[in-house]
DNA sequence: TTGAAAGCGCTAACAC
DNA sequence: GTGTTAGCGCTTTCAA
C-alpha cells in the first residue's frame, strides 16, 4: 500500500462513520423531511469530524447544483460589480452559491460564457447580453431559469429587469436642456446598434434621447454618433466632434466609460465644463469620485442585483409566468469641486506613462 | 405521451445517432488516441446536428471538469479585473473555461469562495486571499492545483505569483524622497495586519516602506496607520492625519482605493498637491484617469493573469515542484493636468448626492 | 480500432 | 423514521 494524499470524504464515508445509510446523510444535509433529531446530531458530528463537503458535480447529476451563474460581458465595466454586490447580499443565508462567467475576449465571448454556465448545470443564471438573440434565451429558458438584465424583452420563458432607459435618457436630455443646451449629441455603442435587438438598453436609450429631444424642442438637432464601447474610441470620436465645424455644446454618453473618454477629449482640447457639458450613464464609482465629479444617471445596480436573485429563486421554486421589472433611474448632478487648478506648478518629474495595455 | 421541453442531448444520443458506442464518442470529444478519421467525422456530424454539449458535472465525476476557478475578494477592487483580463487571454484556445467565485460579504467570505470552487471540482484555481492560512492551501494543494496571487509564501504544494512589494515600496518612498519629503506616512490595510500572515502583500509593502525610510535617512519618521480597506475609512484617517498636529507632507497608501480616500481628504481640506503628495499602489484605471492623475505603482496585473494560467496549466499537466514568480513593479508618475479650476462658477443646479450605498 | 461494462458521488423513489 | 436501490452522464479499463 503506497502513501497517497487522502481522498476527501464522500457521503458514503459519513454514513459509515455515523453508522447510518447514505440516504439518511443526504436527507440531513438537505434538511429534508423525516429525520430524527438524534440522527441529525450524529450525522452532523460525523460531517464535521470528517470535513465532508458534498460534491456539486454529483448533486448536479441527480438534482440541483445549488449554484447560480452570472454571465457578464467586459469584466472591466465598473457597473457590473454593483450588481454582483447586490446579488451576493441577497444570496447570503440561502444555500445557493454564485459563480461568475466573464465573457472571453473573442467576438462570441458572451454566448460562450452563457454556455459555460449551462454546461456547469447551474440551477439558474442571470445574463447581461445586449447582443444575443432573444430566441436563444427563450429556448434555454424552457429548461433553466434565466433572468436577463438591462434588456426590455417581451420574453415568455425568462424574466427581465432593466432600468427605465427612456426615462433615463429623458432625465439626461432634460438636465442639459435646463442648462440651456440645444446642440446635444448622443454617443452610443456600435456593437449594440449592429446587433439589431430593439430592446437592448443602448438602443432604447438612443430612442429615448430622440424622443426627449423632440419633446423639448430640439428635434432638429438630433445627432447620434456610434463608437466602439471603450474609452479610447470615445475620446477619438469626441475629439473629432468637438474640433469639427458643428461643435455640440453638450454630449450625452450611453455609459460612463464613453463619457470619460469625452471628458478626456475636452481636457485635451482645453474646453471648460461651461463650454461643453458631459453626462454619462450608470453612475459608476469613478463618476462619483470627487476629482471626476461627472453627472450621470444612477441605475441602482445594487438593488437590481438583489431583485435578480429574488426572481431567480422564484423561478427555481416553480414560477413560470415571466416577470418584467423596470427600475426608475435617477439623475445624479455633480460639479467639479477640485480646489486646486492646473498642474503647471506642480513639483513632479515628468515621466511619460507607459504604453502597455494595463 | 405528453408534450415536454425536449431534454438536451447526451453522449448516448450522439452515439445512437452516429451508430457507434458511447466510448467512441467520448474519445472523439476529448480527441483521445485511437479513432479512425471516418468515425471522427461521423461523430462530429452527429454532435453538430444534435447540438450536443458534454455536461461538466458528469465529466467531473470521472475526470476533469475542464474548469479553472478564480477566487477574488472584494469584487469592487479595480485591480482584479486586470488579472482576469490577462487570464482570459491566456485561456483562449485551450479547452479550459474560467469561472470566478467572488467572496461574499461576510467575514469568512474568502474561505467560502475557495470552497465553492473546490466543491465544483475545478481542475485548478487561483486565489487572492491575503488573510487565509498557508497551511490550509498546502493541504488543498496536495489534491488540486493552486496558484496564490500577491503573497510571497514559501509554499510547497502550490505556486505563488506576486509583485515585488519591497521594490514597489522602495519606488514609492524613493519618489517621495526625490520630491523632498521626509514626513512620509504609510497607510495600510487593517484586516491584513491582523491576520498575521507575514507574506501578505500589504505586510511586505509595509516592511518595504520601513526599510526604504531607514535607508533613505528617514528612519526616525516611520509612521504606519492602519485603516479598513475602503475609501471612506481611508478618507477619515487622512482627515485626522492631515488636520492633526504632526501633519505629514506625503502619504504612501497601500493601494489605490486608500489613496483615493486620501485625495478626497486633501480636496476637502483644500490642500494642494504641493502641500501634500499622495501615492497609491496597483495603478488602477481610476488612478490613470486624467482628472485624477494619481502617481501609483504598476503591478502589471494583465501579465500576472497570463502567467497564472500558465502556472496552473503546468501543474495540471503534472508539475509538482512549486514555482514562485515575482514581478518587478514600475512607478507611474503622474501630475494633474486639469485645465480648468475650481467649480465655483459652473452652471449647475445644486442637487445633493443621494445616500444610497450605490 | 471499437465496444461492453463498471463506477464516480449523490438523490429520489420506494420498501420496510 | 430509516435503509435499499436504481440511476444521472460521463470516462475508463479491458476484451473483442
Amino acid at each position: 500500500m503506497t502513501i497517497q494524499a487522502k481522498r476527501s470524504a464522500t457521503i458514503e464515508d459519513v454514513a459509515r462513520h455515523a453508522g447510518v445509510s447514505r440516504a439518511a446523510v443526504s436527507k440531513v444535509i438537505r434538511d429534508a423531511y423525516g429525520v430524527s433529531d438524534e440522527m441529525r446530531l450524529r450525522v452532523h458530528a460525523s460531517i464535521a469530524e470528517l470535513g465532508y463537503r458534498p460534491r456539486a458535480a454529483a448533486r448536479a447529476m441527480r438534482g440541483s447544483s445549488y449554484t447560480l451563474g452570472f454571465e457578464i460581458p467586459s469584466i472591466r465595466n465598473h457597473f457590473f460589480p454593483k450588481i454582483i454586490t447586490g446579488a451576493l447580499a441577497a444570496l447570503a443565508g440561502t444555500r445557493y452559491q454564485l459563480i461568475v462567467a466573464p465573457a472571453g475576449l473573442d467576438p462570441d465571448g458572451a454566448r460562450q460564457a452563457v454556455q459555460v454556465l449551462i454546461d456547469r448545470q447551474v440551477d439558474g443564471f442571470m445574463t447581461i447580453s445586449p447582443t444575443l438573440a432573444p430566441e436563444w434565451f427563450e429556448e434555454i429558458g424552457q429548461r433553466t431559469p434565466v433572468v436577463m438584465l438591462g434588456r426590455h424583452d417581451a420574453s415568455i420563458n425568462y424574466d427581465t429587469i432593466a432600468g427605465d432607459d427612456i426615462a433615463g435618457a429623458r432625465l439626461a436630455v432634460g438636465h442639459l436642456r435646463d442648462l440651456g443646451h440645444r446642440d446635444i449629441v448622443h454617443l452610443t455603442s456600435t456593437p449594440e446598434a449592429e446587433a439589431n435587438i430593439p430592446s437592448a438598453p443602448h438602443i432604447v436609450r438612443a430612442a429615448g434621447y430622440e424622443r426627449a429631444m423632440t419633446e423639448l424642442g430640439c428635434g432638429d438637432r438630433i445627432r447620434i454618433v456610434h463608437v466602439e464601447p471603450n474609452e479610447g474610441a470615445s475620446r477619438d470620436a469626441a475629439l473629432a466632434l468637438l474640433s469639427g465645424d458643428e461643435r455640440p455644446s453638450a454630449i450625452f454618453a450611453g455609459h460612463d466609460e464613453l463619457a470619460l473618454g469625452v471628458l478626456q477629449a475636452t481636457a485635451e482640447l482645453g474646453l471648460t465644463p461651461a463650454e461643453v457639458s458631459v453626462i454619462g450613464y450608470d453612475d459608476t464609482d469613478i463618476a462619483a469620485y470627487p476629482a471626476v465629479s461627472m453627472t450621470s444617471i444612477n441605475q441602482f445596480g445594487t438593488r437590481m442585483g438583489q431583485i435578480v436573485i429574488e426572481l431567480l429563486l422564484d423561478r427555481i421554486a416553480g414560477r413560470t409566468e415571466p416577470v418584467h421589472e423596470v427600475i426608475a433611474p435617477r439623475l445624479m448632478v455633480r460639479h467639479s469641486t477640485a480646489p486646486w487648478s492646473g498642474g503647471a506648478s506642480r513639483a513632479h518629474t515628468d515621466v511619460r506613462q507607459n504604453e502597455l495595455s494595463e
